[in-house]
DNA sequence: AATTCTAGCAACCGCGGAGCG
DNA sequence: CCGCTCCGCGGTTGCTAGAAT
């Protein structure tokens, strides 16, 4: 099935958008709030597609957006949250009150990337240089005769045999979470119902999280799970798990009591299993 | 001074998920 | 359940200013 174009192209302004154009943007969003992207542009008179529109909104013209000069403190919590999501650039945009996750991508991209990697030959200005020209042959060579596009990252990936995500997970987990341990501290709220009360990552410090606490991300899928996969009594949390290896033969359900406000240690291959993001908890060891 | 190269950033593109009829 | 539309995300491209040659 091929899928509709966002907008008909024709007629279209593209690139860089003039102070007019945003002028009516700002102005037409005041008024009537976001959102309609689509709808946008014919009603505000601009000749754009809805999404150009957003984006511009979203990275540009937003009220509360910073822009530049990014802190120390910002650049150090980028990091660690990279280590942590990988390339989430919206998650982490959501950690940085007004920034995008346009700029947060554009400035790993372009200055902490090479900044982590120092002086890493796969990066070197060389290699760089190499990309460069190799691009622009490609380009005059596509130039003369229509041959396909080289594949994305993404569909490079698409090409092997498992899927993009589940890759890219698992080139996180083998980086990353070797003997590490998470510690979870569960309590109930005013309604009995379990919420997490405190958590801390224990890991390796040449990965620099010693420092890192995950209840910097209370809305990580994690945290989620966990409290999705919790009932609660009295005094205990009931935490339930999908196994599958046990001896019930694998691929039963385990429920472990837990005393309330007790700290609980997850396994690696717990935390591995959420990175794996399949949402079930195997080989649980707490 | 002219040209080439590089880095930074804004914008675009394609895909996938959510929501709805 | 299915197909469609809309939105949001991440990867990529292309423009431009400044640096290097």
């Amino acid at each position: 099935m091929v899928r509709t174009p966002c907008c008909s192209k024709e007629g279209l302004n593209r690139g860089a958008w003039t102070a007019h154009e945003d002028e009516i943007l700002r102005d037409y969003i005041n008024i009537h709030g976001e959102g309609k992207w689509r709808t946008i542009p014919k009603e505000a008179g601009l000749k754009r597609c809805g999404k150009s529109c957003r984006l511009r909104w979203l990275n540009y013209l937003k009220p509360d957006i910073k822009r530049g000069n990014i802190s120390q403190d910002e650049e150090d919590l980028i990091i660690r949250l990279h280590k942590l999501l990988g390339n989430r650039w919206s998650l982490i945009a959501g950690r940085l009150p007004g920034r995008t996750d346009n700029e947060v991508k554009n400035y790993w991209n372009t200055t902490l990337k090479k900044k982590l990697t120092g002086d890493q030959p796969a990066e070197s200005k060389q290699s760089k240089i190499e990309k460069k020209k190799k691009k622009k042959s490609n380009k005059s060579t596509n130039n003369n005769n229509n041959k396909t596009p080289p594949l994305s990252a993404k569909s490079q990936l698409e090409a092997n045999t498992e899927t993009p995500h589940k890759l890219k997970a698992e080139a996180t987990t083998n980086e990353r979470v070797a003997d590490s341990k998470v510690q979870v501290v569960f309590k109930c709220n005013d309604n009995g119902v379990p919420i997490i009360k405190s958590r801390e990552v224990v890991y390796p410090m040449e990965y620099s999280f010693g420092e890192l606490l995950l209840s910097d991300f209370p809305d990580s899928d994690f945290w989620k799970i966990c409290q999705n996969n919790c009932t609660e009594d009295s005094d205990h949390i009931h935490m339930t798990s999908t196994t599958t290896t046990g001896p019930a033969g694998g691929g039963g359900a385990n429920s472990t009591r837990i005393p309330l406000a007790q700290p609980v240690l997850f396994s690696e291959d717990l935390f591995k299993d959420w990175i794996r993001d399949d949402h079930t908890f195997r080989n649980q060891s707490i």
